[in-house]
DNA sequence: TAGACTAATGCAATAAAGTCGCAAATAACA
DNA sequence: TGTTATTTGCGACTTTATTGCATTAGTCTA
């Protein structure tokens, strides 16, 4: 099961507690759009934390590894993440404004099943992506 | 609609045949695979057509432009690509050994009416990749 | 609160994926 | 065969990400 993203879940496993990763925390348990190294650089900067870019790569890793983040794979060649906290869910990708909403409603389990007695195949996870026009783009038109 | 990935269509549209165009587009006509751009230049160098990355890279772009293939994130840090010719369809990507199986049986359609009605958000494609332990890979634990 | 221990960090070098400008090659068509 | 636009190779460059190593700094115990 996926962890807290929290500094006392992280205490308790038996992580430091860093001036990094403390702002790191704070930014994905506070975010509900998915977040690129890029853009949690750019955040941290924004509260003056500077942090060399190895150490955010790092840190980022250290939290995926131990499943306090999870990937999401939007566009090519950039890598998202967000809080494993966060219930469940997928994501509207507007190709006009970039703009990023999500969708919690998911009919994926059913065909889990399926997958599984035809094919032998034991999923452990999906992600599921929707690209398209967002309302506000739709109505510039 | 999506192109037929073949050379008269191709020719059809007044793109010229060149000797890397056709191979890439033998390729992918015949892989039921999505394929990166390293694992399309080792193909390549199998038939011995040898070809500069710059010229795979921006082959493939082209025919992405062109709607002859159609993307896939399946890992960070790699975009594959397979023929847009296929029936729409999604992947079981095995985390042990990697593989890759196609999925036809798609349930998203009836989600993607409601995403339009209660949020306003046009979809225009969605991508549904599921991560986990193939029939090979369960045996052999 | 002073050490001891180990995890985390900065820095610089390196790697991998992808892009771009430009001159040369070549496919298409008359 | 000659003309023209597209494609190609090459090399330089960009972006994203990783790694080794010496230094810094959390955490724990005495
Ligand atoms: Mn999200
Ligand atoms: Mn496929
Ligand atoms: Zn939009
Ligand atoms: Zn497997």
């Amino acid at each position: 099961m996926n962890l807290d993203l929290t500094l006392s879940s992280l205490q308790d496993k038996g992580h430091r507690i860093t001036k990094v990763r403390k702002e790191v925390v704070k930014i994905f348990s506070q975010s509900s759009q998915p977040l690129s190294a890029n853009q949690v650089e750019k955040m941290l900067s924004q509260v003056n934390v500077t942090a060399n870019k190895a150490t955010i790569y790092r840190e980022l890793q250290f939290l995926l590894t131990n499943r306090y983040l999870t990937e999401v794979y939007l566009h090519p060649n950039e890598v998202s993440y967000e809080s494993s906290e966060l219930k469940h869910h997928h994501h509207l990708v507007c190709d006009i404004c970039g703009s990023i909403d999500n969708v919690t409603n998911c009919l994926v389990s059913k065909l889990e099943e399926d997958v599984l007695k035809k094919k032998g195949f034991q999923i452990e996870r999906h992600m599921l992506e929707f690209y398209g026009t967002c309302s506000r783009c739709l109505k510039q038109t």
